[in-house]
DNA sequence: CCTATGACCATAG
DNA sequence: CCTATGGCCATAG
């Protein structure tokens, strides 16, 4: 299957969706957009978008709780912004982690 | 066609 | 905490 447009939208979507001070794993965000398993998708995409993005990605983690992107230092700031804090480029997923 | 490579994940030891 | 394993799948070479 080839990553369609639609599918690319569908995970912008849920990405754009994070409010504010609540962050999403690359999985949930997969599972959130309907393709479930398919985390990597996310987090290629991710990878692609311009640097002018207004697309809130740096709410976006891994299933640890770990930033894991070559930008950390852009994310980590980002997040402190909102008042999320990180130690080592790890953040209290438990309590951050967005439930809608 | 085959292998390698990820902004990943769950589970086991 | 850490490593190993198996699964995931588009892309690049």
């Amino acid at each position: 299957m080839t990553l369609s447009l639609d599918l690319k939208q569908s995970i912008w979507q849920v990405v754009a969706s994070i409010p504010e001070g609540r962050v999403a794993t690359y999985g949930q965000v997969a599972e959130m957009a309907g393709q479930p398993g398919r985390a990597r998708w996310v987090g290629r995409l991710l990878s692609e978008l311009p640097e002018a993005t207004t697309l809130p990605w740096h709410r976006v983690v891994n299933a640890r709780g770990n930033i894991t992107n070559p930008q950390a230092l852009t994310q980590i700031r980002r997040l402190a912004l909102e008042g999320i804090e990180t130690n080592n480029q790890r953040l209290a997923l438990k309590q951050h982690r967005w439930r809608p």
